[in-house]
DNA sequence: CAGCGATGTGATACAATATAACAAGTCCGA
DNA sequence: TCGGACTTGTTATATTGTATCACATCGCTG
Protein backbone atom coordinates (compact mmCIF):
# COMPACT_ATOMS: atom_id res chain seq x y z
CA UNK A 1 0.00 0.00 0.00
CA UNK A 2 1.40 2.86 -1.09
CA UNK A 3 1.22 6.51 1.27
CA UNK A 4 0.25 9.37 -0.73
CA UNK A 5 3.68 12.18 -0.58
CA UNK A 6 3.08 15.36 -2.59
CA UNK A 7 1.90 17.00 0.51
CA UNK A 8 2.03 16.98 4.63
CA UNK A 9 0.48 15.17 6.42
CA UNK A 10 0.66 16.65 9.91
CA UNK A 11 -1.41 19.51 8.44
CA UNK A 12 -4.48 16.67 7.29
CA UNK A 13 -4.10 14.91 10.65
CA UNK A 14 -3.57 18.28 12.75
CA UNK A 15 -6.85 20.33 11.14
CA UNK A 16 -8.76 16.90 11.05
CA UNK A 17 -8.28 16.50 15.25
CA UNK A 18 -8.52 20.42 15.44
CA UNK A 19 -12.48 19.90 13.75
CA UNK A 20 -12.89 17.16 15.53
CA UNK A 21 -12.28 19.20 19.03
CA UNK A 22 -14.02 21.88 17.68
CA UNK A 23 -17.13 19.54 16.89
CA UNK A 24 -17.31 17.78 20.35
CA UNK A 25 -16.53 21.21 22.50
CA UNK A 26 -19.76 22.57 20.70
CA UNK A 27 -22.11 19.34 21.45
CA UNK A 28 -20.82 19.21 25.08
CA UNK A 29 -19.27 15.58 24.20
CA UNK A 30 -15.85 13.96 24.80
CA UNK A 31 -13.37 13.44 22.30
CA UNK A 32 -11.27 11.12 25.00
CA UNK A 33 -7.70 10.06 24.12
CA UNK A 34 -9.00 6.27 22.67
CA UNK A 35 -11.28 8.59 20.05
CA UNK A 36 -8.72 10.97 19.41
CA UNK A 37 -6.09 7.71 18.80
CA UNK A 38 -8.78 6.15 16.91
CA UNK A 39 -9.34 9.52 14.35
CA UNK A 40 -5.66 10.24 14.72
CA UNK A 41 -5.03 6.85 12.34
CA UNK A 42 -7.73 7.72 10.03
CA UNK A 43 -6.45 10.92 9.63
CA UNK A 44 -3.07 9.87 8.58
CA UNK A 45 -3.81 8.14 5.70
CA UNK A 46 -5.72 8.91 2.85
CA UNK A 47 -6.56 5.30 2.57
CA UNK A 48 -9.87 3.91 3.99
CA UNK A 49 -9.35 1.37 6.98
CA UNK A 50 -10.98 -0.74 8.31
CA UNK A 51 -11.81 -1.38 11.61
CA UNK A 52 -9.02 -4.05 11.99
CA UNK A 53 -6.32 -2.07 10.43
CA UNK A 54 -6.80 1.04 12.82
CA UNK A 55 -6.76 -1.75 16.01
CA UNK A 56 -3.60 -3.82 14.47
CA UNK A 57 -2.00 -0.07 14.23
CA UNK A 58 -2.83 1.35 17.53
CA UNK A 59 -1.66 -1.83 19.14
CA UNK A 60 1.34 -2.16 17.20
CA UNK A 61 2.32 1.30 18.82
CA UNK A 62 1.06 0.20 22.21
CA UNK A 63 3.30 -2.23 21.86
CA UNK A 64 6.73 -0.65 21.41
CA UNK A 65 5.23 1.59 24.43
CA UNK A 66 4.82 -1.60 26.02
CA UNK A 67 1.03 -0.93 26.84
CA UNK A 68 -1.46 -3.10 27.21
CA UNK A 69 -3.21 -4.23 23.62
CA UNK A 70 -6.95 -3.29 22.46
CA UNK A 71 -10.03 -5.37 21.85
CA UNK A 72 -11.72 -5.15 18.39
CA UNK A 73 -14.32 -3.82 20.59
CA UNK A 74 -13.02 -0.76 21.74
CA UNK A 75 -12.25 0.54 17.70
CA UNK A 76 -15.90 -0.06 17.31
CA UNK A 77 -17.19 2.41 20.34
CA UNK A 78 -14.55 4.55 18.68
CA UNK A 79 -16.22 5.22 15.43
CA UNK A 80 -19.22 4.55 16.27
CA UNK A 81 -19.04 7.86 18.38
CA UNK A 82 -16.71 9.53 15.37
CA UNK A 83 -19.53 8.15 12.69
CA UNK A 84 -22.39 10.10 15.13
CA UNK A 85 -20.90 13.26 15.05
CA UNK A 86 -20.28 13.48 11.50
CA UNK A 87 -16.39 13.52 12.24
CA UNK A 88 -15.68 10.62 10.19
CA UNK A 89 -17.48 8.53 7.12
CA UNK A 90 -17.99 4.81 7.25
CA UNK A 91 -17.54 3.68 3.40
CA UNK A 92 -20.24 0.56 3.39
CA UNK A 93 -19.03 -1.61 0.11
CA UNK A 94 -15.84 -1.67 1.55
CA UNK A 95 -16.42 -1.87 5.48
CA UNK A 96 -13.85 0.67 5.73
CA UNK A 97 -13.86 4.06 7.63
CA UNK A 98 -12.44 7.24 6.55
CA UNK A 99 -11.65 10.87 8.23
CA UNK A 100 -13.78 13.95 6.82
CA UNK A 101 -11.21 15.96 5.52
CA UNK A 102 -13.22 18.86 4.46
CA UNK A 103 -13.40 20.57 7.49
CA UNK A 104 -17.10 21.18 9.55
CA UNK A 105 -18.15 23.83 7.66
CA UNK A 106 -18.92 21.48 4.11
CA UNK A 107 -19.86 19.02 5.92
CA UNK A 108 -23.82 19.21 6.35
CA UNK A 109 -24.96 21.75 3.83
CA UNK A 110 -27.82 20.36 2.26
CA UNK A 111 -27.84 19.14 -1.06
CA UNK A 112 -24.05 18.17 -0.95
CA UNK A 113 -22.59 14.65 -2.30
CA UNK A 114 -19.10 13.13 -1.30
CA UNK A 115 -17.22 11.95 -3.51
CA UNK A 116 -14.69 9.63 -2.98
CA UNK A 117 -11.91 8.45 -5.75
CA UNK A 118 -11.02 5.23 -4.72
CA UNK A 119 -7.31 3.72 -6.24
CA UNK A 120 -8.36 0.08 -7.25
CA UNK A 121 -4.69 -0.73 -7.33
CA UNK A 122 -3.31 1.08 -4.01
CA UNK A 123 -6.44 1.78 -2.24
CA UNK A 124 -5.57 5.51 -1.69
CA UNK A 125 -8.53 7.58 -1.11
CA UNK A 126 -9.86 11.42 -2.05
CA UNK A 127 -12.15 13.09 -0.79
CA UNK A 128 -14.27 15.90 -2.81
CA UNK A 129 -17.58 18.08 -2.17
CA UNK A 130 -19.73 19.14 -5.13
CA UNK A 131 -22.98 20.42 -4.70
CA UNK A 132 -23.99 20.47 -8.23
CA UNK A 133 -23.16 16.50 -7.85
CA UNK A 134 -25.55 16.25 -4.96
CA UNK A 135 -28.29 18.10 -6.79
CA UNK A 136 -27.82 15.80 -9.54
CA UNK A 137 -28.11 12.82 -7.69
CA UNK A 138 -30.99 14.14 -5.66
CA UNK A 139 -32.64 14.55 -9.35
CA UNK A 140 -32.05 11.78 -10.67
CA UNK A 141 -33.29 9.75 -7.31
CA UNK A 142 -36.03 11.37 -7.45
CA UNK A 143 -36.94 10.74 -10.43
CA UNK A 144 -37.40 6.91 -9.06
CA UNK A 145 -38.42 8.19 -5.34
CA UNK A 146 -35.12 6.74 -4.42
CA UNK A 147 -33.95 8.01 -0.81
CA UNK A 148 -29.52 8.52 -0.72
CA UNK A 149 -29.38 7.06 2.69
CA UNK A 150 -25.96 9.65 2.35
CA UNK A 151 -24.78 11.52 -0.33
CA UNK A 152 -21.94 9.88 -0.52
CA UNK A 153 -20.72 8.28 -3.80
CA UNK A 154 -17.88 5.95 -4.12
CA UNK A 155 -16.14 6.22 -8.23
CA UNK A 156 -13.33 3.55 -8.68
CA UNK A 157 -10.22 3.92 -11.14
CA UNK A 158 -6.23 4.51 -10.79
CA UNK A 159 -4.78 7.39 -8.91
CA UNK A 160 -2.12 9.34 -10.71
CA UNK A 161 0.67 7.08 -9.24
CA UNK A 162 -0.88 3.83 -10.40
CA UNK A 163 -1.50 5.13 -13.71
CA UNK A 164 2.10 5.56 -14.32
CA UNK A 165 3.50 2.40 -12.83
CA UNK A 166 0.67 0.61 -14.94
CA UNK A 167 2.35 1.96 -17.69
CA UNK A 168 5.47 0.80 -16.81
CA UNK A 169 4.33 -2.77 -15.58
CA UNK B 1 -32.01 19.12 -18.36
CA UNK B 2 -30.90 15.49 -16.33
CA UNK B 3 -30.85 12.75 -19.50
CA UNK B 4 -31.08 9.13 -18.82
CA UNK B 5 -30.05 7.46 -22.23
CA UNK B 6 -30.40 3.81 -21.94
CA UNK B 7 -27.26 1.17 -22.13
CA UNK B 8 -27.57 -1.40 -23.79
CA UNK B 9 -25.68 -4.03 -21.91
CA UNK B 10 -26.38 -7.06 -24.82
CA UNK B 11 -23.36 -5.37 -26.59
CA UNK B 12 -21.29 -5.18 -24.00
CA UNK B 13 -21.73 -8.83 -22.92
CA UNK B 14 -21.56 -10.44 -26.75
CA UNK B 15 -18.18 -7.88 -27.35
CA UNK B 16 -16.65 -9.73 -23.78
CA UNK B 17 -17.70 -13.18 -24.66
CA UNK B 18 -16.62 -12.71 -28.52
CA UNK B 19 -13.23 -11.95 -27.39
CA UNK B 20 -12.94 -14.49 -24.60
CA UNK B 21 -14.06 -17.19 -27.65
CA UNK B 22 -11.33 -16.05 -30.06
CA UNK B 23 -8.69 -16.16 -26.95
CA UNK B 24 -9.98 -19.51 -26.13
CA UNK B 25 -9.45 -20.90 -29.68
CA UNK B 26 -6.43 -19.65 -30.09
CA UNK B 27 -5.02 -21.37 -27.14
CA UNK B 28 -6.72 -24.13 -27.36
CA UNK B 29 -8.83 -24.34 -24.20
CA UNK B 30 -12.35 -24.92 -23.69
CA UNK B 31 -14.42 -22.01 -22.98
CA UNK B 32 -17.04 -24.21 -21.41
CA UNK B 33 -20.74 -23.44 -20.87
CA UNK B 34 -20.35 -22.65 -17.26
CA UNK B 35 -17.27 -20.27 -17.81
CA UNK B 36 -18.98 -18.48 -20.70
CA UNK B 37 -21.66 -17.91 -17.65
CA UNK B 38 -19.52 -16.92 -14.63
CA UNK B 39 -17.87 -14.50 -17.58
CA UNK B 40 -21.50 -13.32 -18.78
CA UNK B 41 -22.22 -12.31 -15.25
CA UNK B 42 -19.31 -10.35 -15.04
CA UNK B 43 -19.60 -8.48 -18.45
CA UNK B 44 -23.15 -7.77 -17.56
CA UNK B 45 -21.93 -5.61 -14.73
CA UNK B 46 -19.84 -2.21 -14.58
CA UNK B 47 -19.03 -2.93 -11.35
CA UNK B 48 -16.80 -5.38 -9.82
CA UNK B 49 -18.03 -8.93 -8.77
CA UNK B 50 -17.35 -11.31 -5.83
CA UNK B 51 -17.46 -14.11 -6.71
CA UNK B 52 -20.49 -15.15 -4.49
CA UNK B 53 -22.30 -12.17 -5.80
CA UNK B 54 -21.52 -14.38 -9.35
CA UNK B 55 -22.80 -17.09 -7.89
CA UNK B 56 -25.90 -15.54 -5.99
CA UNK B 57 -26.81 -14.23 -9.30
CA UNK B 58 -26.34 -17.63 -11.40
CA UNK B 59 -28.27 -19.57 -8.56
CA UNK B 60 -31.14 -17.10 -9.20
CA UNK B 61 -30.86 -17.39 -12.93
CA UNK B 62 -30.60 -21.41 -12.53
CA UNK B 63 -33.81 -21.49 -9.99
CA UNK B 64 -36.09 -20.05 -12.49
CA UNK B 65 -35.06 -22.67 -14.99
CA UNK B 66 -35.86 -25.13 -12.33
CA UNK B 67 -31.73 -26.34 -12.39
CA UNK B 68 -29.62 -27.27 -9.90
CA UNK B 69 -27.96 -25.04 -8.03
CA UNK B 70 -24.00 -24.51 -8.10
CA UNK B 71 -21.66 -24.38 -5.36
CA UNK B 72 -18.94 -21.86 -4.60
CA UNK B 73 -16.10 -23.54 -5.64
CA UNK B 74 -17.71 -24.11 -9.32
CA UNK B 75 -17.00 -20.09 -9.74
CA UNK B 76 -13.97 -20.68 -8.21
CA UNK B 77 -13.12 -22.99 -10.77
CA UNK B 78 -14.00 -20.73 -13.63
CA UNK B 79 -12.76 -17.83 -11.94
CA UNK B 80 -9.40 -19.34 -12.04
CA UNK B 81 -9.23 -20.27 -15.32
CA UNK B 82 -10.56 -16.98 -16.90
CA UNK B 83 -8.20 -14.77 -15.39
CA UNK B 84 -5.51 -17.28 -16.29
CA UNK B 85 -6.26 -16.66 -19.61
CA UNK B 86 -6.74 -13.15 -19.54
CA UNK B 87 -10.46 -12.68 -19.85
CA UNK B 88 -10.91 -11.42 -16.76
CA UNK B 89 -8.90 -9.85 -13.85
CA UNK B 90 -9.04 -10.11 -10.52
CA UNK B 91 -9.24 -6.94 -8.32
CA UNK B 92 -6.86 -7.76 -5.18
CA UNK B 93 -7.82 -5.05 -2.96
CA UNK B 94 -11.13 -5.69 -2.84
CA UNK B 95 -11.44 -9.53 -3.25
CA UNK B 96 -13.43 -8.63 -6.40
CA UNK B 97 -13.46 -9.55 -10.13
CA UNK B 98 -14.15 -7.90 -13.41
CA UNK B 99 -14.39 -8.70 -16.92
CA UNK B 100 -11.11 -7.43 -19.08
CA UNK B 101 -12.49 -4.37 -21.43
CA UNK B 102 -9.19 -3.29 -23.07
CA UNK B 103 -9.50 -0.98 -25.81
CA UNK B 104 -9.61 2.56 -26.74
CA UNK B 105 -13.24 1.55 -28.15
CA UNK B 106 -14.86 1.65 -25.08
CA UNK B 107 -18.13 -0.11 -24.36
CA UNK B 108 -19.18 3.40 -22.39
CA UNK B 109 -19.86 6.87 -24.78
CA UNK B 110 -17.26 9.09 -24.01
CA UNK B 111 -18.32 11.57 -21.17
CA UNK B 112 -21.19 9.40 -20.12
CA UNK B 113 -21.52 7.91 -16.16
CA UNK B 114 -23.40 4.88 -14.91
CA UNK B 115 -25.41 5.47 -11.99
CA UNK B 116 -26.53 2.63 -9.72
CA UNK B 117 -29.26 3.17 -6.98
CA UNK B 118 -28.83 0.33 -4.70
CA UNK B 119 -31.40 -0.69 -2.45
CA UNK B 120 -29.60 -1.32 1.20
CA UNK B 121 -32.83 -3.03 2.29
CA UNK B 122 -33.49 -5.25 -0.48
CA UNK B 123 -30.95 -5.01 -3.08
CA UNK B 124 -33.06 -3.64 -6.06
CA UNK B 125 -30.87 -1.94 -8.50
CA UNK B 126 -31.90 0.87 -10.88
CA UNK B 127 -29.38 1.77 -13.67
CA UNK B 128 -29.43 5.30 -15.35
CA UNK B 129 -26.90 7.04 -17.87
CA UNK B 130 -25.90 10.72 -17.26
CA UNK B 131 -23.82 12.73 -19.38
CA UNK B 132 -23.61 16.00 -16.81
CA UNK B 133 -23.04 13.82 -14.23
CA UNK B 134 -19.94 12.02 -16.55
CA UNK B 135 -18.90 15.63 -17.14
CA UNK B 136 -19.01 16.59 -13.10
CA UNK B 137 -16.93 13.35 -12.57
CA UNK B 138 -14.57 14.02 -15.40
CA UNK B 139 -13.76 17.50 -14.06
CA UNK B 140 -13.63 16.32 -10.49
CA UNK B 141 -11.26 13.50 -11.66
CA UNK B 142 -8.86 15.58 -13.61
CA UNK B 143 -8.23 17.50 -10.43
CA UNK B 144 -6.09 14.86 -9.43
CA UNK B 145 -5.58 13.24 -12.61
CA UNK B 146 -7.42 10.46 -11.27
CA UNK B 147 -8.16 7.67 -14.16
CA UNK B 148 -11.80 5.96 -13.31
CA UNK B 149 -11.96 2.87 -15.20
CA UNK B 150 -15.40 2.92 -15.47
CA UNK B 151 -17.52 6.02 -14.80
CA UNK B 152 -19.57 4.14 -12.92
CA UNK B 153 -21.31 5.10 -9.25
CA UNK B 154 -23.09 3.61 -6.59
CA UNK B 155 -25.22 4.92 -4.23
CA UNK B 156 -26.73 3.50 -1.46
CA UNK B 157 -30.33 4.25 -0.14
CA UNK B 158 -34.04 3.10 0.58
CA UNK B 159 -36.13 2.17 -3.06
CA UNK B 160 -39.43 3.49 -3.21
CA UNK B 161 -41.50 0.02 -1.90
CA UNK B 162 -38.88 -0.40 0.93
CA UNK B 163 -39.17 3.20 2.02
CA UNK B 164 -43.45 2.82 2.44
CA UNK B 165 -42.06 -0.47 4.45
CA UNK B 166 -40.06 1.39 6.38
CA UNK B 167 -42.68 3.96 7.23
CA UNK B 168 -44.82 1.14 8.54
CA UNK B 169 -42.20 -0.21 10.41
C1' DC C 1 -18.72 10.61 47.00
C1' DA C 2 -22.10 9.31 43.77
C1' DG C 3 -23.48 8.77 39.15
C1' DC C 4 -22.68 8.02 34.58
C1' DG C 5 -20.21 7.70 30.68
C1' DA C 6 -16.07 5.35 29.08
C1' DT C 7 -13.13 1.45 28.90
C1' DG C 8 -11.48 -3.45 29.78
C1' DT C 9 -12.25 -8.29 29.11
C1' DG C 10 -13.71 -12.52 27.25
C1' DA C 11 -16.83 -14.74 24.63
C1' DT C 12 -19.40 -15.17 20.76
C1' DA C 13 -22.15 -14.24 16.65
C1' DC C 14 -22.20 -13.54 11.99
C1' DA C 15 -20.54 -13.06 7.31
C1' DA C 16 -17.49 -13.37 3.45
C1' DT C 17 -13.92 -15.64 1.10
C1' DA C 18 -11.71 -19.69 -0.30
C1' DT C 19 -10.11 -24.53 -0.57
C1' DA C 20 -9.88 -29.80 0.33
C1' DA C 21 -11.12 -34.30 -0.92
C1' DC C 22 -13.19 -37.37 -3.61
C1' DA C 23 -16.88 -38.98 -6.83
C1' DA C 24 -19.00 -38.67 -11.18
C1' DG C 25 -19.60 -37.02 -15.68
C1' DT C 26 -17.90 -35.46 -20.34
C1' DC C 27 -15.00 -34.69 -24.14
C1' DC C 28 -11.69 -36.05 -27.52
C1' DG C 29 -8.11 -38.28 -29.67
C1' DA C 30 -5.87 -42.83 -30.22
C1' DT D 1 -14.98 -47.61 -28.35
C1' DC D 2 -11.76 -47.14 -25.04
C1' DG D 3 -8.87 -44.61 -21.86
C1' DG D 4 -7.19 -40.74 -19.84
C1' DA D 5 -7.43 -35.97 -19.10
C1' DC D 6 -10.31 -32.38 -18.28
C1' DT D 7 -14.54 -30.69 -16.15
C1' DT D 8 -18.12 -30.62 -12.93
C1' DG D 9 -20.78 -32.15 -8.68
C1' DT D 10 -21.01 -32.71 -3.76
C1' DT D 11 -19.97 -32.17 0.85
C1' DA D 12 -17.42 -30.42 4.22
C1' DT D 13 -14.44 -27.29 6.20
C1' DA D 14 -10.73 -23.74 6.59
C1' DT D 15 -9.65 -19.02 7.00
C1' DT D 16 -10.29 -14.50 7.64
C1' DG D 17 -12.84 -10.46 8.51
C1' DT D 18 -16.55 -7.90 10.71
C1' DA D 19 -19.27 -6.86 14.59
C1' DT D 20 -21.75 -7.25 19.03
C1' DC D 21 -23.05 -8.92 23.84
C1' DA D 22 -22.59 -9.10 28.76
C1' DC D 23 -20.65 -7.74 32.61
C1' DA D 24 -16.92 -5.81 35.46
C1' DT D 25 -14.16 -1.86 36.33
C1' DC D 26 -12.34 2.61 35.79
C1' DG D 27 -12.37 7.49 36.16
C1' DC D 28 -14.12 12.02 35.11
C1' DT D 29 -17.37 15.43 36.55
C1' DG D 30 -20.74 17.53 39.25
ZN1 LIG E 1 -2.63 14.07 3.75
ZN1 LIG F 1 -3.27 3.95 -6.75
ZN1 LIG G 1 -22.75 -1.83 -20.61
ZN1 LIG H 1 -35.74 -1.84 -1.64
Amino acid sequence: MIEMSDHDHSFCIDRVLADAKAVCAEKGVRLTDQRQSVLRVLAASHVPSSAYDILNQLNKERKEKGETMLAPVSIYRALEFLIQHGIIHRIESRNAYVACNEGPDARHRHGEATIFLLCDKCGRAAEFQSESLGGLIETIAGKVKFSPNAPVMEIRGLCEECQKLEGNG
